[in-house]
DNA sequence: TGTACATCAGTGAACGCGCGTTCACTGATGTAC
DNA sequence: TGTACATCAGTGAACGCGCGTTCACTGATGTAC
């Protein structure tokens, strides 16, 4: 369902402009640079008049293409969930193993942080749209799905209890390893770490 | 070891001034006040000048206090750090129930959203001095410790893992409560779905 | 193939605002004698 | 008990800065005929 097309290949031409009028994909270069600027130096960092200069555009152009600064984190948020769910519904569907999924929740949260951020600082964007809200719950239903094919009952309170803890230890340790809280060297050091508290493979306890 | 007198009861007086010159308990004032804007906006609607005009005090009073605003940041978390270390040392000492440490730790993050928030954010704040390391290493201690003392081997492998998948699950829930993404009325409710998480009591697997 | 025109994307000057920080100052407090 | 003086806490005016947003505009693009 990647009818968004977000992928970075996409972006037609590079940052320097020749002194052309039309920026080509001036959106795109935007949110990139946005996405950016809130991994190194958090979102309190991005200004529009920053992103404008370093796409190489005057400061009013941005407003064009988002309104404003909130309508900018919006369509970060938006496009963040919609990889998410894509990322984890693939994970789910090619290993049908919830503790793989939860792997890639970390994976996907120190691959993308500046996306990763902004989707869980709800106080960026102004109130969530509808096409937010169901990229959302297709995110998170890919937290609660998998546990409902392994046999615990829809809408029973232990379901909703293990999804919880299921979600707490994968987003509190990504959200440890962004902060600096826990180093991580690399990206793959960072699954190595995630499937060993996800207690993957085989240790006494089920993954969570 | 209460050494900072960090409580609230600790306020000299009210808000009000009275056209005093002096404030009576300014620091203290500045530093409650901070801790509310940043639990209700979040620490970038903190500013000197607003937290001024709160205490009914000059734009530049708080230079005083803090230098600047990272220092003030930095006396926010140095006191955040102490009071967790406080809190989960005395649960420690009163059950020697380590479920109920993260427990603890969950409820402070509910009764302290302002300090935790800027306890986790060490972008706020300059470089951390020696008072705020030590701070942090007593608290992170409690999340150590007291599996030591339950028979985990001191530097082993499995209890860097079990210490590290402890605090993702209690760090991961308090954050997820505190921005909203998973709603709790009050703070009890808050506790008892920690404690659901946690698995305690008795579930079938032993307390993460 | 050419022309007219509507639409779209980006410009650049201007605005008002709130901010952190500085500075010389003054009022209040406490201590030494 | 009183006086001199050092220290501390807060004042208020001023500064320069970067910000979001607005506005009338212009260049580029694409479509209808």
């Amino acid at each position: 369902m990647a009818t968004l097309g977000y992928s970075r290949g996409m972006t037609v031409r590079s940052d320097s402009r020749d002194g052309r009028y039309h920026h080509g994909d001036l959106r795109r270069a935007l949110i990139e640079a946005a996405v950016e600027t809130v991994a190194t130096d958090g979102p309190a960092a991005v200004t529009l008049r920053g992103l404008a200069a370093r796409a190489g555009v005057s400061h009013a152009a941005p407003v064009h293409h988002f309104g404003d600064k909130a309508g900018l984190f919006a369509a970060i948020a938006l496009e963040g969930f919609d990889m998410m769910a894509d990322d984890l519904t693939a994970v789910w569907e090619a290993t049908a193993d919830f503790g793989e999924v939860g792997v890639r929740y970390v994976h996907f949260a120190l691959a993308h942080p500046g996306h990763f951020e902004v989707m869980f600082r709800p106080d960026l964007a102004g109130p969530p749209g509808s096409d937010l809200v169901a990229a959302k719950e297709r995110a998170f239903g890919m937290l609660t799905g998998p546990l409902v094919a392994s046999g615990l009952e829809e809408h029973s309170e232990s379901l909703r209890t293990t999804s919880l803890a299921s979600w707490s230890i994968v987003h509190g340790l990504a959200t440890l390893m962004l902060s600096g809280n826990v180093p991580v060297a690399d990206r793959s050091t960072g699954d190595t770490l995630a499937r060993r508290v996800l207690g993957l493979p085989g240790s006494g306890c089920p993954p969570v």
